[in-house]
Order: structure tokens, then sequence, then C-alpha cells
DNA sequence: TAAGATAATATGCATGCACATATTAAGGTG
DNA sequence: CACCTTAATATGTGCATGCATATTATCTTA
């Protein structure tokens, strides 16, 4: 064969890629191993192994150690989305951000998040609302709890002047989180922050971030009417 | 330094995250050179490169040639979902699935799609609706479109018995797609074929799927009240 | 001084080798 | 024949080295 795509990893790559694609290589069905691809293609088993790494990230085949390289059966389409600060995301849409902060309150969690939000029982958290504007008209409405032990100075910062999005983001750094996303029906309240009719179908999403075992944020976004989130895969 | 850490990428990649975390590099701030690194932490370059490309890939440093690695300013949160055919997410859930195809149409595509779904304007499309259920119960409503042209014996499956989601997948390789989310009010079709209330809010996808510059299917589902697209972070 | 050529440098990647590890296959034993 | 042990094997990863490539800094030259 020994094209000029050969020699680089990315060029083997689509070598495979092509090979899937044409069923050369059905799904289920096992390829050859790392060595014998690599002397087809003359090059290093390293290079081969890099670019079956790639595939196997994007979920088209399934690797293991001993049983080889196999097709996915089914290809799951993966897509990755990036949750930018929502002050970057409307200037990225090349709209004036600014957002102002409805409320602030310090209580202990309702007794009903302990299992969502796992914080100790009369520990006073940190509970803010936030309305975002896009070119001065509303963007998305933000309910966040922050638990002031995660994230340390949070009491003392003036929320109207940064977000809380913004300053989580730069002052309280997690080690992971869950997202969830789904619609909302704007009720009357909503409906009159959002400056859209009642029973609107709107866009949510929740996120609760940890440093470790300790939560540190919990938030419910809801956005404006036509709200789409996108994507490429 | 010398931790148990050191030598295995993996525990590299731990050390710079935590150094990231700590702020002893803040955002913005261009960290050390991999040849560098390699010689604190007593290993090859090779493995400090594949620490920091992995950090890189989660965008939480950017890499330029020559310019060297920096903090990520504010590290956008990337999250990875994976979309599966329909019928192994409901069977992932426990749950029975099956399918029931509503209508199927060849027509011409009407002209205000040919923005998005760019196809020979008098070529007949194949048009199908399925509703998904799973424990017999209304999962999910779907409209979809298919370019024969790029689906080679798409008229001749009988799509009652296979989903056209699964047919695809598994017959009509894409090399690339775009992915929306957003919310829809149920009218009174729907309502009705999700087994809801009019005016509820839904979940909806909208997919198209390409084969290089050849568009393969476009498809809207919209999912049954209470569905919620979750994902970790 | 400004523009262009040139050198320096950090990351990107390929190679050949060695060893680690998970998993399967084969063999042996009661 | 079931069970356990042992060997074989494919992938996973580390190392040292060399060269490629993008980008920045520096040095010329008009």
């Amino acid at each position: 064969m020994a094209l000029s795509e050969t020699n680089s990893w990315t060029g083997i790559r689509e070598i495979l890629l092509r090979r899937i694609n044409d069923r050369e290589w059905s799904p289920g069905e096992q390829i050859p191993h790392e060595a014998a691809l690599a002397e087809e293609f003359g090059c290093a088993r390293a290079t081969v192994n890099r670019a079956l790494r790639d595939l196997a990230d994007s979920g088209l085949v399934i690797r293991k150690r001993r049983a080889g390289t196999r097709v996915a059966q089914s290809p799951p389409q993966r897509a990755t989305l990036t949750i930018q600060v929502i002050r970057e995301e409307v200037e990225a849409l090349g709209r004036s951000y600014r957002h102002s902060l409805l409320g602030r309150t310090e209580k202990p969690l309702p007794p009903a998040l302990h299992g969502a939000f796992p914080v100790a029982p009369d520990a006073d958290q940190l509970f803010l609302t936030t309305l975002h504007f896009a070119d001065e008209r509303p963007y998305a409405y933000e309910e966040r709890t922050i638990n002031p032990d995660a994230a340390l100075d949070a009491r003392s910062v003036d929320f109207s002047k940064i977000s809380a999005n913004e300053w989580l983001v730069h002052n309280a750094p997690y080690s992971h989180g869950d997202l969830a996303f789904f619609p909302v029906s704007a009720d009357e309240r909503l409906s009159q922050k959002l400056d859209t009719a009642p029973g609107t179908a709107l866009f949510a999403m929740e996120r609760t971030t940890w440093a470790g075992e300790t939560p540190i944020t919990h938030v419910r976004m809801i956005f404006a009417a036509g709200y789409r989130m996108r994507t490429g895969i």
C-alpha cells in the first residue's frame, strides 16, 4: 500500500477509518493487532497505537489488552459540549453583557436537598439569584447555592460586580461535576424575569461541581426563549 | 519532589493538575517547558508531553509551539455527551423497547430546507415519522429526512422492523454532523403522541449527519415529558 | 527606523526498544 | 470433568533520541 498518508499517526488513522467505514472491517470484527498494522504501514508500533487510541477515544473501536481491538457495534455518537462562562458566551455572539444580582441570602440548606448537595445541616449556604443580559435583553436566569466551606471567600465577594458564575470559575477549582439539561415551562415569575409569555418552553441546565467529596456549588440556569445549545459531532 | 506519582503519565498529570488548582501556576501564566518538567520529575520528555497533551485535550492548558504552555484563563467546562441508538438507551434503563412507524412518504425536499439540507431540488427524499416506546409508554417522537443518494438501500428497507435510527447507524457511516438541543411546547398533535398535556415543555434534539459534503439524514427527536439529558464533567 | 532574513526555541511527532499488565488459551491435577 | 496453575499474547506505557514545525526573538539591510 505505502500511501503518502502513512508515517503520520493522523494519516494512519484516516486509513483505518476508511476501512471501518467501507466495511472492510465490519462492526464487531477484530482488526489486525498493532504489530501487524505497523509492519503493513512500515511504521513503528507506537504510531499505530496513537492512531488506534484516537479511534478508541472517539468510540469507534473497542480495545482490550490481550483481547485485541475490534470495531464498535454501534458507534456511539459522542458530542463535546463546551460550556463557557456566560459573559464569554454572550460576548462571543457579538452582544454586550451585563448581569444583575436579584437576591442574596444566607441560610441552611433545605433538608430536601441534602441528598444532592451534602453539606452540614446547620451550615449556612449562600443563595444567589442572578439575571444575565445580552444587549440589555434577558438571556438567562440563574439560581445558585454556594457552599462557603468550599469557596472560602465567597461570603465577602460583591456578586453584583462580578457574577458568581465567573468568580467561581476563577476561584473555586473543581475536580468534577455533573450536568443535566431539561425543559421547563415558564411560570408567571419566570416569564416576567425572562420577558416571555407564560407557558413558553425554556431550556434549563442544572450543574453541581465538587472538589473531591465536597460540593462547591449547585446552579440552575434557565435560558430565555429561543435558546439552542449547539455542537458538532 | 520525586513522589510515587512520578514516572507514570497519569501521575504527572495529577501533579500538574494540583499545581494548577492550587494556583501555584495561575491562569494565564506560562508553565515550565517540557524539558524542564521532565528533568524535575526525572522522566522522559515524552511522558511529560503525554500528561500535558491530556490536560490540553480537556481544555485546562493551552499549548502552542515555541510559545510554550500556559494555564487557560477560564477553563471551559467540557462535557461529553454520548448519544446512543434509542433502543440501547432504553434497554440500558432496564426497560423494554419497541417502535412504531407512523408515516413514510417520498417527496422532494421543501425549498425552505435546502439551506440546511443541500440536495438536488427535484430528488425525492424519504420522510419518516416514528414513535419510540419504553415499556409500552411513549419515549420519543421522531421526524426524519433521509437522502436516498447517501443511504443507498434506504428505499427498500422496512423501517417498521428496524428503526431508521438503528439502520442508519449500521449502514450509513457519517464523517461529521451537527447537533442542537432546544425546548418545545407540546402542541395538540405532539401531546397526543407522547401522552402528555398540551403545553408541556419537552426536550428536543435536532441532528444532521454528513458523508463529506453530502447530507445523509436530518432528524428531529422530541422526548416525552420528564426526560433529562445527563452527563458528567 | 521599518521591513525582511535568520537564528533560537518549545512543542509535535516518529522510531526502536524494553517491560508492565490484563486477559485468554493451554496444560495439568484431583 | 471441573478447577487451578501456567504460559502466551495484545495492548499500555516508559525511555532516549532525532528530526519537523510553528512561532518568537534577533540581527541585517535598505
